[in-house]
DNA sequence: TATACAAATGATAATCATTCTCATTTGCAA
DNA sequence: TTGCAAATGAGAATGATTATCATTTGTATA
């Protein structure tokens, strides 16, 4: 029972849609969920809250730095919690399940190539699209 | 005077939006374009074609191999000339300036990263957001 | 604990990029 | 030239996300 404090320091007042949303991430097997996911899973745990107030309570936590928002291919943003440590993304184009890795020379050599060219780095994405051939993984695209 | 035969040997029949999308992408001073600004550099050069012929040109181009579409931020596709050669991108959040660059080494290691975890890849994208710190880049995002 | 009110919510309308529909036009093969 | 499948263009439809605004709620204060 922190998450009250989590708002808090965040500068969010303690609502039941955030507290709902932010246990959500906390709690559930998927780690990787788009605001379509989070919408839905709440409701199905009879948790109703509202489509917009998804939106605005994930945008919200992404900007207070509790959530990081990542835009694989598919056109929709998908969210996880924020553990401070920075990976990149392999994700299955079959199944949609998304592994996380991290290469310290993948990042030193693009800070590498950005300072090269003069420019400050903010931000960086690098998606791997690939299957994943594990044994549970349907040969069709999840909707 | 050769991109009738490339629309050809692409299987698109040579029409009038086709020549006029493709020889804006070989004239443009831009190399990575939207299908908005296609659009509109079509119009103020008195080229008219509907903006849905823009989309669906664009994306049989892009499956002919003709053109490759990029996803930066910002949630419009961006598109540009296939010249055969892969590379990566570093978007300038001020000014959208756009550079490209190939690392082998990041290409080998993400190919690595991905074997090790079992996955075949299919594709990836990397793209780098920063300042591009040039003397003409204005500090503000044009729209 | 009751009250007051700014902040948050939720239903719904609006927006934006993109795709679809379908009547009309066009490239091109015969 | 003609015939016609393929392509086009205007506008409707779609899907994700954001904006509006009347109503509700968290919380600071009396
Ligand atoms: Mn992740
Ligand atoms: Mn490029
Ligand atoms: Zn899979
Ligand atoms: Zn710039």
């Amino acid at each position: 029972m922190h998450e009250p404090e989590h708002l808090k320091s965040a500068g969010l007042k303690s609502t039941l849609p955030r507290l709902k949303v932010l246990s959500l991430f906390e709690t559930s097997k998927e780690r990787h969920l788009s605001a379509e996911e989070v919408f839905k899973l709440l409701l199905a745990s009879g948790d109703d809250v509202g489509l917009a107030t998804v939106y605005r309570v994930l945008t919200q936590f992404e900007q207070a730095g509790l959530l990081m928002r990542h835009h694989f291919e598919g056109g929709k943003s998908v969210f996880e919690l924020n553990h401070g440590v920075h990976h990149d993304h392999i994700v299955c184009l079959q199944c949609g399940h998304v592994e996380e890795f991290y290469d310290s020379g993948i990042e030193a050599r693009q800070k590498k190539a950005a300072a090269e060219r003069g420019f400050t780095v903010h931000d960086h994405s690098l998606h791997i699209y690939a299957d994943c051939n594990k044994p549970k993984c349907p040969n069709k695209i999840k909707s």
